[in-house]
DNA sequence: CTAAACAACTCTGTTGTTGATGC
DNA sequence: CGCATCAACAACAGAGTTGTTTA
């Protein structure tokens, strides 16, 4: 087959189209091209149902989905068969062999029959559901997707349509009030005199039309609030400013009782802001070269540097304790090639006497005195004390105070990162080709500030100035540079509690909760359209499938300088394995470079799919959805519901997961455990969502602490129960051998062991508690004790000692130990030692289930904080316990606006 | 008309700091 | 009660997504 069209020839793609004949090949479970693994099937159990997910029609609703995530079970049989089933629209677009040229247009394959999904139906069987009420769902189902698939064309049409009109119209900015996105709308006009005002500097930012008609107009209502309550409220901020106290902030909190969530005027149009007052950015300290005698050494010669290439050798050597950097090659490389460059231009590294010295090779630099020096200024630094960094952090505190907030529409509001990168090694994530090279510290001639017009601009450093000033209302931006590392845009924009912020957030939970209408006809389109025989619909599809039922991301293309990490669309050939008769292998790098693995059941049809994408001649390093790309994807999606995204499923799937788990939850117990609850159903939102973490340095010592500590709570049982035959012997045949013998898992060696531990635990206490006294003794001005002293508390030590010694030689003779000492009473501590142990191995099992995974980001991003507050209120929990301060602050528009009524 | 570049925003795990806890 | 330890938190900066503009 040849490629010659594509730009990228080595590549192999898929045919345009899909005939039967593959089809039905496809069905003998050839080992042939599609990289199938040997056929290992899984035992099927039945699965239990996790939540309450409405059925959907084809038998894969989400509930079943994650039991068989869950799991790893499949929930279905393999009972469908749907290609012998004659696809009669054998309308081939093209013939088949000719390839890679462009799709049939969207309109006409929007218009394919939907025949195709009725057949399906027809053969796929919800098993939990009688047939005859199947039938009916089914059929309502087709005639809704008939409704929606005749509604998403409309809806195309006068998108391209408004599109069209908006060109002509430039400027103009009449609204007829369609269905058509508002964005989409304002934005082209808009956007155009943006345009044009990039080329423009400050001074000529005169001429541009700050009050744009369109804005005005839609903001009217608004501005006018906004004029009234702004003088009064301005004035208070200033006074505030004054002396912030404690008392102060909360009153101001308290008349801020400005519901956003409330104002129908709030939300969409594209003008953020009417006013905006800041004070930019605070710049990192300079550099300040190192003390004379403080010298990277070359060859085993000190050298003197240029402060700016001195500044990189500091880089590096105060990383020297991070080897995961510093002795990683690229990292090496990178850097070298940078410090040689930076070397090169400003002057070579002089010996003590004026010599040059050619730095060259990176095996003869020797950073070791740099990292000293930068260690013991840590340690200084740490070692202060603690009134000393109590007043050093409160000099920050006032110097940076006047950047912590802008007056955002006449309101204070937080900014959320004032402070400019400084500069440094750049660290990818991953194996990031980049990793190493020198961050360089931002001028302000790189920095934009977006401001007010009639704010007061905020002063650049002394002899210096800004890049540009803008006015931009469309941006929430306070200040923008760009890093030369990627050259990405870095921006300043306000914190996570602000309104705006709040305000998008809100959206955002609010369009996953728009998806639950549109969900079940998607969930049918793609079902029908997986056997679509147009390639990119096929894929299309399955990709959407993919993305909903295993929340993955919807996966850009990367350049060659990024790290080479994948997401739904740019899946390769490598990434899936595929396990007949229906399992499907994930195993790629995702986002962050962190490894999605999971072994999957999925519809026949998807496997068989797979299959058809990973045929010859592709192969390792070859895309599977050679035919789809993340903006048609999107650009699909966004026919069923305006600004309906591949990242919305995620949004959607972990708060309706989390949603009916919490529904279902009858949490009872204590406070704790109740906490509990809610934070194993956040768990499985983190596991949906492949949210994870390292894990921790020290866990498994501190599993191994936390066992230990168990098993000696076991033992402390063991003797419990060797004390009660001590007071009765007759016991050892009433309750059996097995009841008084050694814990599983723990045998002589163990004890020794053990009681070995106890008795240097109790001697180093008495040790600690004879140097206090005497220290306390010297302090006073008395003499110390003596070590005879000593000695006679440690007898007690030395008894335990003994007393266990007799007790491993007898073996199994414990005597019973307290006053009056009846079976009853050991039998009670029995009891109690059991909880103790009970607690605390849910307690660990907790711990370790949680070593990998980060419940953070979920609870962050995808969880609509309305159901935690709902969980909150049902279960009578503090909501303290689930959100920090911050997280409060960030979520307060969801506190405030729901009771325990409220639904995802 | 694509593909790359530009732009702006969300999401992400790690790191440094702080506050609670246990001894 | 003072101290050390450790977990929780907030800050951080890199890595995505999405949409628009330009070559």
């Amino acid at each position: 087959m040849s490629d010659s069209e594509d730009d990228r020839p080595l590549k192999a793609k898929s045919k345009d189209t899909i005939s039967k004949a593959d089809d039905a090949a496809m069905d003998k479970q050839l080992p042939s091209n599609g990289h199938v693994e040997p056929g290992i099937s899984m035992a099927m159990g039945p699965v239990e149902e996790m939540d309450v997910d409405k059925p959907t029609t084809n038998g894969t609703s989400s509930s079943k989905r994650k039991a068989s995530r869950a799991n790893g079970k499949s929930y279905k049989e393999a009972s469908d068969s749907d290609d012998d089933v004659p696809l009669q629209k054998k309308r081939k677009t093209k013939v088949a062999e000719s390839d890679d040229e462009d799709d049939v247009p969207l309109v006409k394959k929007m218009a394919k029959p939907i025949k195709a999904t009725a057949a399906q139906m027809g053969e796929e069987s919800d098993d939990d559901v009688p047939l005859g009420q199947q039938l009916q769902k089914e059929k309502a189902v087709i005639e809704e997707a008939a409704t929606k698939e005749a509604q998403a064309l409309r809806r195309q049409d006068k998108v391209a349509d408004a599109k069209r009109k908006a060109k002509k119209k430039a400027a103009s900015d009449d609204d007829d009030d369609d269905d058509v996105p508002l964005a989409k709308k304002k934005k082209a006009p808009v956007k155009k005199e943006g345009g044009a005002k990039k080329v423009k500097k400050e001074e000529s930012d005169d001429d541009v039309p700050l009050s744009r008609k369109a804005p005005a107009k839609k903001t009217a209502g608004k501005a006018k609030k906004e004029e009234t309550a702004t003088p009064a409220k301005k004035g208070k901020a200033k006074v505030k400013k004054e002396e912030k106290t404690a008392e102060d902030e909360e009153a101001e909190a308290e008349e801020e009782d400005y519901r956003w969530w409330e104002d129908p005027t709030k939300g969409d149009g594209t003008i953020k802001w009417r006013t905006l007052e800041h004070n930019g950015v605070v710049f990192p300290p300079d550099y300040e070269p190192l003390p004379k005698n403080v010298k990277m050494l070359y060859d085993g010669t000190p050298v003197d540097l240029h402060p700016e290439a001195e500044e990189l050798a500091y880089a590096f050597g105060s990383m020297l304790n991070s080897t995961h950097n510093v002795e990683n090659p690229t990292f090496v490389k990178n850097f070298m090639d940078d410090f040689r460059k930076m070397l090169d231009s400003t002057g070579h590294a002089k010996d003590r006497d004026g010599n040059k010295v050619k730095i060259t090779k990176f095996e003869k630099c020797d950073f070791q005195p740099i990292f000293n020096h930068v260690d013991a200024e840590r340690q200084a630094k740490k070692a202060l004390p603690a009134a000393e960094k109590k007043k050093l952090k409160a000099e920050k505190d006032e110097a940076e105070a006047p950047y912590m907030y802008c007056m955002w529409d006449g309101r204070k509001q937080k900014v959320g990162n004032f402070r400019v990168e400084p500069p440094g090694l750049f660290r990818g994530r991953g194996e990031h080709p980049k990793t190493g090279r020198f961050k360089k510290r931002v001028l302000p001639e790189q920095i934009t500030i977006n401001i007010g017009k009639e704010a007061m601009v905020p002063k650049p450093p002394e002899g210096h100035k800004w890049k540009e000033v803008k006015h931009d209302q469309e941006g929430t931006w306070l200040a923008m540079w760009q890093e030369n590392i990627n050259n990405a845009y870095k921006y300043v924009m306000l914190a996570a509690n602000s309104d705006v912020k709040g305000q998008s957030d809100f959206k955002k939970f609010e369009k996953a909760r728009e998806l639950k209408k549109h969900i079940d006809s998607i969930r049918a389109d793609y079902q029908r359209e997986l056997k679509s025989e147009v390639m990119a619909e096929r894929q299309r599809a399955t990709a959407v499938y993919l993305i909903d039922q295993f929340a993955l991301r919807a996966g850009n293309e990367k350049g060659e300088d990024e790290a080479d990490t994948v997401g739904c669309c740019s899946l390769k050939f490598e990434h899936v394995t595929l396990r007949p008769p229906q399992t499907v292998i994930f195993d790629f790098l995702g986002k962050d470079s962190i490894r999605f693995y999971n072994e999957v059941t999925v519809d026949l049809q998807v496997f068989k799919n797979l299959k058809i994408f990973k045929r010859e001649p592709k192969k390792e390093g070859d895309e599977i959805f050679d035919r789809l790309t993340t903006s048609s994807l999107n650009k699909h999606l966004s026919n069923y519901m305006t600004g309906l995204t591949a990242k919305v499923f995620r949004t959607y799937n972990a708060s309706w997961t989390m949603s009916n788990l919490l529904k279902d939850m009858k949490s009872t117990g204590t406070i704790p455990e109740r906490v509990k609850d809610y934070n194993d159903a956040n768990r499985k939102v983190a596991i949906l969502c492949n949210h994870k973490r390292t894990v921790a340095a020290g866990h498994d010592a501190q599993m191994e602490k936390m066992e230990d500590r168990i098993n000696g709570l076991r033992y402390q049982q063991y003797r419990l129960k060797q004390q009660m035959l001590d007071l009765e012997p007759k016991l050892k045949k009433k309750r059996g051998e097995a009841y008084f013998a050694l814990p599983e898992g723990i045998d002589d060696e163990w004890v020794k062991e053990y009681q070995a531990a106890r008795v240097e635990e109790e001697r180093q206490k008495i040790r600690k508690k004879f140097e206090k006294e005497n220290e306390k003794l010297v302090a006073e001005g008395q003499k110390e004790m003596k070590t005879k002293e000593l000695d006679e508390r440690l007898k007690v030590a030395d008894e335990m000692e003994a007393m266990f010694k007799e007790e491993r030689k007898k073996k199994k003779k414990i005597e019973a130990e307290g006053k009056a000492p009846t079976v009853e009473k050991l039998e009670q501590s029995l009891e109690k030692l059991d909880t103790r142990i009970a607690t605390m191995r849910t307690q660990a099992e907790d711990r370790d289930n949680n070593k990998e995974v980060a419940l953070g980001t979920s609870k962050i991003n995808y969880i609509d904080p309305r159901l935690t507050v709902v969980f909150s209120k049902k279960f009578n929990v503090p909501i303290e316990r689930f959100f920090s301060k911050t997280l409060r602050e960030k979520f307060d528009w969801a506190i405030k606006s729901v009771d325990e009524d409220w639904e995802f």
